[in-house]
DNA sequence: GCAAGGTC
C-alpha cells in the first residue's frame, strides 16, 4: 500500500497500545510500515485514510535554562534533548514529527488518564495543530470500546484534563527543583562541594515515614512480659494451651498462677465449638499486590519485580503490568486465556483441575482497587520461549494467581476449646483443611493446621503434661523494607504504579538510606535532610501536600479555577521560603548536612557516635535514649520484683529488639564510659 | 543536576 497524501493522525501512547487500535478500527485491511524503526499502522475506513502512530509515554519534559534558585522560569523540551536515559524516545519524536506534516486531524488516543491527555496534548500542541485535534475516550483496549470512542470522537482536546496534568508537572518541577537546589546550595556553600542531593513531593513523606519509624526503633526500649505455657495430652499427642486470662502485669502473678497449676493434674474442657472458615480466593495481581507477594516469596525488590514484569509485559505474555485495578472484566476473555494456559505443559494439569472445579462459568473474585485505564495483570496465554529462573518465577506467580482468583474458597473446620485449670483459663485452636480451594494453584498461604482434629466432649478432663513461665519482651513493629515501604506509599496514596518503585531506589541513591539484613537503616545524611526539610520546607515532608494538590488540580478538572492561577501562587509560596532560606538558614542547614557527610569536622562530639553533642556528652539521639533508659527502669524493677541497675542494662544492651541508640547508651553505661543512674 | 510522571 502506498502512504496516503493526506490522512487523520491517531497517537497512541505506547507501541502496543496502538496496534491493539489499529486491529480494532481497521476492520479488514491493515497494513504496517515504520519509520526510524517504530512501527505505525495504516488503514482506510469509510474513504478516509487513518495513520496510527505511538508515543512512548512522555516525549516532552520541562527544563530551564537558568542556574541557581529560586528558579521560576521553564518549558517543555523533546525529554531526548535532555537526558541520555530518554535516549529512547528520540525515533518516536522523529517518527510523530514527519507523519504530523500531512495530517489533516490528530486524535489523541493516549490511555484516557490525566498523564495521557498531557502526552498527547503536547505532541500536537510541539508538532501537530491543536485546532484540528480531537480526544478519544475509552477506558479499556478492547476492539468494542475502543470502536465506540472512535464513532463518539468530539472535535477538540479535553482541555480541563490537560491543565490540570500540566498544572501537577510545573507544581512539582517547582517544589522539586527549587528544594533540590537550595539542598545543593546550602552544602556548597559551606563547603565548596557539589552534591548531589533532592527532595520532592513524594520522595519526601517517604523518606520522613522511614525516619520517623527508625527513629522510634532505635529508642525503642522493650519490657518483659510473662505468658504461662501448659502442655496438655490429647489422644497421645502434645498440644500447648494459650493463655487467656487476664495478663500477668508482674513475675510475682505469673509464678502465684504456675505454683497453683502445677498443684493440678487435670485441664478441664468448659467448652468446645465448631466453626466452620472459609478463606476467599484472593484477587487478581494489581503491580503493588505482585511487588509484595514476590517480595515475600522470593525476596524480589520491588524494582526488580516491575522490571521483570515489564520484559514479560513486552513479551506479550502478560498484560500490561502499571495497573492498580484488581478487576478483571469478562471482555479480556477468561474461556480462551485459560484455553491457551491449558496448552502449556506446566499449567495443563492445574488448568483441567480448575475447569473441572467450577461448574459454574467461569468468574474472577475480584478486589476493590480500580484504575482508570488498565484491568488487572493477567496471562495472555502467549506460549513463552525460554525464560530467565527469575523471569520464570514471576510469570509463574502470575499465572498462579490469575487460576486462584477463578478458583473456590479454601475451608478450615475448626475446634475451639477452652479449659480451665484452678481458677485460670486456657484455649486451644486446632484448624483442619477441608477443602484445598484456591490453594492448590496458588499455595502461599500459611495456614497452622492440624492434619486430624481429635475428639473430644465438653467437661472431659485432659492430662498436664508440663507447665511453666514464658518470659518474652514486648516488641517494636513498625520497620521497613522495600516491598513494605511501597505498600506503605500505596496505603497514603503517593506515587503511582511507574514510579514508587523508582523513587524509593532514588533515596538509596542519593544515600540517604541503606539496606542492613534486608531492613531499612537511615544514614547520617538521611537524617540531616529529614531535618533541614522538616524545619524550612514543612509542607514537602508531609503527604498532606499532594492531597493539596489533588484539590486544586481538581478544581482546575471541574474549571473552577486556572492553572495559571494555582502556579502563580506556588511560586509566591516558594519564592518566600526559597529567599528565606537562602538569605538566613542555608548557612547553619549547610553546616548541619555538611557534617552528616563528614565535609567538615563536628567540634564536639558525642562520646558514643561522634555526632554534634546536644548537651553534656550526648548527641540528640543519645540523650533522648539515656533519658528514656533510666525513665523506663522502674517499670521494670516493678514488673520483675527486684532486678539491679546493672543487670537492668545488661538485660538492655544485650536484647536485640532494643533499640540501638538505647543498646548503645546501656553498653557505654556499663563500660564506665558515661555515667548515668536510676531516676 | 535537581521532581514526578509516562514507557523502551
Ligand atoms: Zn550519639
Amino acid at each position: 500500500m502506498m502512504m496516503p497524501k493526506r490522512y487523520v493522525l491517531v497517537i497512541a501512547e505506547k507501541p502496543k497500545a496502538a496496534f491493539k487500535i489499529a486491529r480494532a478500527l481497521s476492520g479488514s485491511k491493515l497494513v504496517k510500515q515504520s519509520l526510524y524503526g517504530i512501527p505505525y499502522w495504516v488503514f482506510y475506513h469509510n474513504g478516509v485514510a487513518y495513520v496510527i502512530a505511538s508515543a512512548a509515554g512522555h516525549l516532552f519534559t520541562l527544563a530551564t535554562g537558568d542556574y541557581g534558585f529560586p528558579v521560576f522560569n521553564y518549558y517543555w523540551v523533546p525529554s531526548w534533548v535532555t537526558s541520555k536515559e530518554a535516549k529512547y524516545t528520540k525515533p518516536y519524536y522523529l517518527a510523530l514529527k514527519k507523519l504530523c506534516k500531512n495530517a489533516i486531524a490528530f486524535i489523541n488516543a493516549c490511555d484516557y488518564d490525566i498523564e495521557g491527555s498531557v502526552i498527547g496534548y503536547l505532541i500536537i500542541r510541539e508538532l501537530g495543530n491543536l485546532n484540528k485535534a480531537y480526544r478519544m475516550k475509552f477506558s479499556t483496549l478492547t476492539p468494542q470500546d475502543l470502536r465506540k470512542a472512535f464513532s463518539s470522537l468530539s472535535k477538540g482536546l479535553d482541555m480541563p484534563m490537560v491543565e490540570a496534568g500540566l498544572c501537577r508537572h510545573e507544581l512539582d518541577w517547582l517544589w522539586g527543583i527549587n528544594v533540590s537546589r537550595a539542598l545543593m546550595y546550602a552544602v556548597k556553600r559551606v563547603t565548596g562541594k557539589k552534591v548531589i542531593l533532592s527532595a520532592g513531593r513524594v520522595q519526601s513523606p517517604t523518606l520522613m515515614e522511614v525516619v520517623s519509624a527508625e527513629k522510634q526503633r532505635n529508642l525503642f526500649i522493650p519490657t518483659p512480659t510473662f505468658n504461662i505455657n501448659v502442655q496438655v495430652s490429647i489422644g497421645g499427642k502434645l498440644y500447648s494451651l494459650e493463655y487467656i486470662g487476664k495478663p500477668f502485669t508482674k513475675k510475682t502473678d505469673a509464678e502465684e498462677a504456675l505454683n497453683r497449676i502445677k498443684r493440678e493434674k487435670w485441664a478441664t474442657i468448659e467448652n468446645i465449638r465448631y466453626e466452620v472458615e472459609k478463606i476467599k480466593p484472593p484477587p487478581p495481581f494489581n503491580l503493588g499486590d505482585l511487588q509484595a507477594e514476590a517480595a515475600k516469596i522470593y525476596g524480589f525488590s520491588p524494582l526488580k519485580t516491575q522490571e521483570i514484569a515489564e520484559q514479560l509485559y513486552l513479551d506479550a505474555l502478560i498484560s500490561y503490568p502499571r495497573t492498580n485495578s484488581q478487576k478483571l472484566p469478562p471482555t479480556i476473555g477468561y474461556k480462551s486465556i485459560m484455553a491457551k494456559l491449558k496448552e502449556i505443559p506446566e499449567y495443563t494439569e492445574l488448568v483441567g483441575n480448575l475447569l473441572l472445579e467450577v461448574s459454574r462459568p467461569l468468574k474472577p473474585h475480584e478486589g476493590g482497587k480500580t484504575d482508570p485505564a488498565h484491568p488487572a495483570i493477567y496471562p495472555t496465554g502467549l506460549k513463552s520461549k525460554t525464560m530467565t529462573a527469575d523471569k520464570r518465577k514471576i510469570y509463574d506467580l502470575i499465572v498462579r494467581r490469575f487460576l486462584a482468583t477463578f478458583s473456590s474458597n479454601i475451608v478450615l473446620q475448626s475446634l475451639t476449646i477452652y479449659l480451665k485449670i484452678s481458677n485460670y483459663r486456657f484455649r486451644l485452636k486446632l484448624r483442619k483443611i477441608y477443602a484445598k480451594g484456591w490453594l492448590k494453584y496458588y499455595p502461599y498461604l500459611n495456614i497452622d493446621y492440624v492434619e486430624n482434629i481429635p475428639s473430644i466432649d465438653k467437661g472431659q478432663k485432659i492430662p498436664i503434661v508440663k507447665a511453666k513461665i514464658i518470659i518474652g519482651y514486648s516488641r517494636y513493629g513498625r520497620t521497613y523494607n522495600k516491598s513494605s515501604l511501597l505498600k506503605w506509599m500505596e496505603g497514603v496514596n503517593i506515587g503511582t504504579e511507574s514510579t514508587r518503585a523508582r523513587i524509593i531506589e532514588s533515596l538509596f541513591l542519593r544515600g540517604y538510606l541503606k539496606t542492613v539484613k534486608g531492613k531499612i537503616e537511615v544514614t547520617p545524611l538521611g537524617y540531616a535532610i529529614s531535618e533541614v526539610l522538616e524545619r524550612y520546607f514543612k509542607d514537602l515532608t508531609s503527604v498532606e501536600l499532594t492531597r493539596k494538590f489533588e484539590k486544586m488540580l481538581n478544581d482546575i478538572r471541574e474549571r473552577r479555577v486556572r492553572r495559571e492561577d494555582i502556579v502563580k501562587e506556588s511560586k509566591n509560596i516558594l519564592s518566600n521560603i526559597l529567599l528565606e532560606f537562602k538569605d538566613k538558614a542555608a548557612e547553619k542547614a549547610g553546616i548541619e548536612l555538611a557534617k552528616s557527610l563528614k565535609y567538615i569536622p563536628v567540634e564536639n562530639k558525642c562520646t558514643i557516635c561522634g555526632n554534634e553533642v546536644l548537651e553534656g556528652s550526648l548527641c540528640k539521639n543519645h540523650s533522648r535514649a539515656l533519658e528514656l533508659l533510666t525513665e523506663k527502669y522502674k517499670v521494670w524493677v516493678n514488673v520483675l520484683g527486684t532486678c539491679s541497675w546493672k543487670e537492668y542494662l545488661e538485660k538492655i544492651s544485650k536484647l536485640n529488639i532494643s533499640g540501638k541508640w538505647v543498646r548503645e547508651v546501656a553498653q557505654a553505661i556499663l563500660k564506665g564510659y558515661i555515667e548515668a543512674n536510676p531516676q
